[in-house]
Parts: structure tokens; sequence; C-alpha cells
DNA sequence: CGGCAATTTGAAGGCAGTCAATTAAAGTGG
DNA sequence: CCACTTTAATTGACTGCCTTCAAATTGCCG
């Protein structure tokens, strides 16, 4: 069982649910709550399934599937997509380690899949859902968290509407900073869910980087190690 | 004043709270609220401001404002966009009326904007927060609005990875159900406004409709009225 | 009817896609 | 540890879709 390479050190950012607890905690401003951080924590504890290991490409949530659980990112990468009768695939976000997503309805039919080799922890959405009732603090944390996944979608939405160096130039910067801007980049994912993610082909995202290199903004190490050189002229690019 | 064209019938479907109040009132499946519906009614009223007329292509809500109001449209079509600085411009979503939007926190970065002339109901953010924390059907109908967003965003991000007749097909299907698949659909908003939503040149908008119309599937009965003639044609081309 | 704005149509060019071949890297077994 | 196989990524040539720029047409409103 090898784990591939993942976003560095943010890798090990919750082997459990304490990184939640306290962002939950944190996020209470409001008045009405009655539990305290121990009791979030075992209430939490109590929904949980898992952690439970997948190999890269496994389907863990199937499109259209009834969606019985919100899912907790604990190691590596899991991306949102849809496969198309064509052959063609689109992806709509990529999950990285602390990620909780799966809010989209059953109807929404995309499938949750395993990037890279992962750890995700289940929770029982109902269960959720009641807990969030009964504590204002879980609902606030809730809606702050879907109201941040909208923001981003809208972001990507708005990137798909861009020609392919802003788009790759666009990707690469915000990982570089999500991984708090090592001086190497490790693309944990395939270049195929990358082209995906980005509306673009393979052999438009490796022409693109290889413009990049050859402008001095960026280089090669090897496929998945980037080093970025130049980032203010990449950030260019962007708009 | 001429207020132009709208969505048909549903556009007055909210010429009030009314079918908010009753939408809340209805998703409430959680224990633990203590208000009734006159209560919820009341409280909403208090924190509402408006409605407030704009003209078409006025601004509702500048990029980067604080964010201190949630909007419900109450006539017409409002557009969520972003303008670079080329003079290029991406739509991310329309609303329609009864469509309770901005839960996008300020750094989105996005403008809202009149895209045909409109009323709209501004609630006062951290009002309607504080009354979410104090009756957990509020926070799930946030959450439920913001969780349908997210859906209908992740979608369109995908319809950007598509073709251009893809793009087109989708979004007059789209449009057409929305609207209770009346014989005739209006286009309310402007072929500008439906270019930037879907990626795409006006000119580009106008010839695939045109190819559309040379293989039957529908007919213009002027520049923004037309007649889909086969839906299910039109449907095929959808991916 | 006249003038402006919006849309349509046409012709030419560019960016990204497709198909095919090569190179690099990773996994496997001797 | 090295040869072999398999998978992933790069590079090249060519095609096609969409954009760009320009002109004509339609529709709206005074």
């Amino acid at each position: 069982m090898t784990i591939r390479p993942d976003f560095g050190t943010s890798a090990v950012i919750a082997p459990d649910l304490s990184g939640i607890v306290q962002a939950i905690h944190a996020s209470a401003r409001c008045a009405g709550s009655f539990a305290d951080e121990e009791t979030i924590r075992r209430a939490l504890s109590a929904l949980q399934r898992g952690p439970i290991h997948f190999h890269r490409d496994k389907v863990i949530a199937c499109e259209g599937e009834a969606a019985d659980y919100i899912f907790v990112v604990v190691s590596g990468v899991v991306r949102s997509c849809k496969t198309y009768q064509n052959g063609s695939r689109g992806v709509v976000a990529f999950y990285l380690p602390g990620d909780l997503f799966g809010w989209d309805d059953a109807k929404c039919s995309l499938s949750i899949e395993a990037a890279t080799d992962v750890m995700v922890l289940f929770l029982k959405r109902r269960a959720l859902l009641s807990l969030a009732a009964r504590d204002s603090r879980i609902g606030s944390y809730l809606l702050a968290q879907t109201t941040k996944e909208l923001g981003r979608t809208q972001q990507h939405s708005l990137l798909m509407g861009q020609c392919a160096k802003s788009r790759v130039a666009t990707f690469l910067t915000d990982l570089w900073t999500r991984l708090g801007k090592p001086a190497s980049v490790d693309l944990p994912m395939l270049h195929q869910d990358i082209a995906d993610y980005l509306g673009l082909t393979i052999e438009t995202l490796s022409r693109t980087i290889t413009s990049f290199e050859q402008s001095g903004m960026l280089k090669r190490q090897s496929y998945r190690k980037l080093v970025l050189r130049k980032p203010a002229l990449l950030s260019q690019l962007i708009d």
C-alpha cells in the first residue's frame, strides 16, 4: 500500500475531527448555543464513520446515489466530477485534507472519487443536520463552509471563461498559495485530472506549462514537481 | 418608467416576503424552533428594506463592498458578474423573482447588477444570521438555499467545459423549463448577458441559434422571442 | 418616419483540439 | 539491482471551432 505524495505538511491537518471541532467553536458568535467544545467533539464522534481508505480512481460516492453522508478528507485529494457518455469528463472541485464537503443534493449527479490514495471520514448527514438544529454554532459553521465552497465554485466558473494560459496560471498559483508557497510545488493529482478541472486537454496543459518554462516563469524538476521562479509574472497572466 | 418583459407569471411570485416565509415554514423538519409563521413574518419584515427599483445595468452592490445585505428579487432579472480590466465580463448567475442570494462573502469580488429593470428587497445580513441562530427553521432554510445555489453553480462550471451548441441548448431548455414550458420563450436579458454567462461571444450565440433554427429545432418570432419546436432534439445536444 | 441600440451575417485569423509518435517515469519480476 | 512492462507526460503536425473585425439588418422608441 503506497500512499501517494500529498499536500506537504497540510496533509496531516485533520487526522481526526479536532480541526473541525475547533473551527466550530471558533466560529460561534451567536448566543443560544448550549454545548461546550467537549460536547461537540463527542456528538460528532458519535455520528462519525471511518476514516476509510480508498485507492486512486475508486468511487467514494456514486452520482445519483442517496446522499446519506457528509465527507471529510483526512489525507490525499478527492475530486468531484461528472463523466459524460462520450467518455469526456468534467471536474468541479478538488478537496484537500481538512475539507468538509458533500452538500450537493443527490440530484446533483456528481461522482465523488479518489484523485490520489485517500483517507476519508464519513458523517451521517441527517444526524449532523439535527445536531445543527440544536446547536447554532454547528449550523453557522455548516453555512459558512457551504458559502465558502460556493465562492470557490463561482470563481471556478469564471475561470472557465478565460484563455488556457490564464487558467493554468491561476491553478498553479492557487495551488502554490494553498501549500504555503513552498520552494517547489508537488502536483498531487494527475495531469488528466487538472486538465479536466480546467476544461482543457492534457496536451494543451502540457504545452502551456512548457511555454511558462520557456518564459522563465517556472522550472520543471520532474513531471509532477515544479519550481515557480517568477510567481509575480504568472499572476499577471490571471484575469 | 418601463418595466421590461420578465419571466411571465413567475414575475409576481414574490411581491413581498410571503413566499419565503412559507418556504421557511415548510422546510422546518427539526425540533427546537420556537416561532410560529406569523413570528417569522414579523421578524423578517423588521429587517427588511425596500423593495427598491433599479434600472437596467445599474449596480446594486459593488464588488468588494461590505456585504451587509442579502437580496431577494421581486421582479425582473439580476446578474452576478465580474468585469475584467480588458473590458471583458463573466456572468456567474442570473437571479429570478423569488430568488434569495448574496451569500458570497465580500472577498468574492462579484458585482450584483440589474440585467433588466428590477425590484429588489434587502435583508440585513447580520440580523438574519442572528435570527437563524435563534430559529433553526430559518437556519435550515438558509442552508438549503445556499446548497441549491451551490448545485446550480457546479452545473454551470461543468457547462463551461462544453462546446457552444451544448451550452446554448442547455441555456435555452433550462430557461424554457423554468418558465413552465410555455409555447414561446421570451429572453428577458440581452444577448450580451447570455453570451457572457455562457462564455461565448454574441456572434457565436447568434450563429448557434441560427443553426438550431435551420435544423428546425426552434423558430425566431423576434430577437428575444423563440419557439422551441423540437425540445427533445435540443436536449440531445446536452451532455 | 427617423435615429439609435441590438442583433445578425460575412470573411479571415488564431487558439485550442485531435491524432500520432516519442520520451520519461513508475511499477514488476527475475 | 537491473531489464522489462506499463502508465503518464511531452512534442509535433494538422484540423476545426470559435473569435475578431466589419458591414448589414432588424426592432424599439421618440
